[in-house]
DNA sequence: CCTACCGATCGGTAGG
DNA sequence: CCTACCGATCGGTAGG
């Protein structure tokens, strides 16, 4: 049962600097299902991202489906993990609503990858990504939505702000244009993509021009 | 050479009340497209929707890659019809940025597949998107750009809009909203979707906040 | 617009 | 983790 099994492996199997087989083979699908998508990835071009052969990956997800899963769930378990720590600052003097879009920007800037594959699992399952936030993140939105709403009573909101939808568009202002921001600058520029960071700067300020109440 | 060839067309090819076979296929693709993917869309899907065999519709598009041109370019045909009209009006009463973001936003609600598309040509095909989008309309929206800055100059608009940059951003948020808005309500609810309504509402009250200036 | 067909590639299995 | 293999489906062609 047991016996034998590390006669059957490769030396690749262990952590040679590059990490695990089963991290790299993850990092390897996340790259490519975001950059062309799940039905466009096969699994043969994964594996030989990894340098293995196709029944290798399969020894690791028993299927494309179970190897989605995977990649997915780690995006997921990030934010599990990252948001208790956000929204429960030691210190309160910082504004709760910028510090996690902050948050959720450098996330995404951080591997683009991220975005694309948000987005991609947006359009190809939109129900079920539309379970999947509201079982996993749903307690969390709710608390930044009750936070927004005392923000507005104390007057440092905007009282016209619509608070849930809100949230929801920040988040698809962020991934919006992270995945496709470079893409869509080809409206106003006929030479290269437009840096990141300007995008994200207007992003920042719109964001906040829309939220903020003026102080004149 | 043209002898026969009614012999070798069916009643469907004539327009029957659905349109043409080749409008008819135009419609499943974008349809098909938008809703799997590219990749995830098989020709053998797209010809079972129109009701053909599928050499037939390579009858009328040579190539797969042939069809998702025709199908893009539909798209791209009523923008450049649109755009003249929309920024030469008749009355100058109105502003011109908000009418071409609510015909932009009648555009994509009007048929959400057309929003998903756009999304996914973004994702799948960056560089050529980029291309497509400063070769068609990079004029246009340079227009808007200068309108938008005399607008700055009036006082009607904030001083601190890049408006390049708030193009690009109007741009994403309409489309991104369309396209997976609302999935990504999933955060903030766990009931169904939200109306698309509510979303559009709430973008276009953030256009507006961080468009024009106060006027206590 | 259809029938008949093709080579290539797909996800996945058997078995070691 | 590999070799050998499988049925199904892919985009596309020949020919009428």
């Amino acid at each position: 049962m047991q016996a034998g099994r590390e006669f059957l492996m490769k030396e690749t199997d262990l952590d040679n600097g590059h990490g695990t087989v089963k991290e790299r083979i993850l990092k390897e699908a996340l790259y490519l299902f975001s950059e062309r998508g799940f039905e466009g990835t096969s699994l043969q071009s994964i594996a030989d991202a990894v340098g293995i052969q196709k029944p290798s990956l399969i020894y690791h997800f028993p299927s494309k489906e179970d190897l989605r899963r995977h990649v997915l769930e780690s995006l997921v378990a990030y934010w599990k993990n990252e948001l208790p720590r956000i929204l429960t600052p030691a210190d309160s003097s910082s504004d709760r609503l910028v510090s996690t879009m902050t948050s959720l920007i450098n996330f995404f800037v951080e591997d683009l990858n991220r975005a694309r594959l948000v987005v991609r699992e947006l359009l190809d399952r939109p129900e079920e990504t539309f379970a999947l936030l509201s079982e996993q993140f749903s307690p969390w939105t709710r608390l930044i939505g009750d936070y927004l709403r005392m923000g507005q009573q104390s007057g440092l909101y905007r009282k016209d702000v619509a608070p849930e939808l809100f949230i929801v568009q920040v988040l698809v202002m962020v991934i919006g244009t992270v995945a496709i921001g470079g893409a869509t600058s080809g409206l106003v520029s006929t030479e290269s993509y437009t840096p990141r960071g300007l995008l994200i700067k207007e992003l920042v300020r719109i964001v906040q021009a829309s939220l903020y109440s003026e102080q004149p």
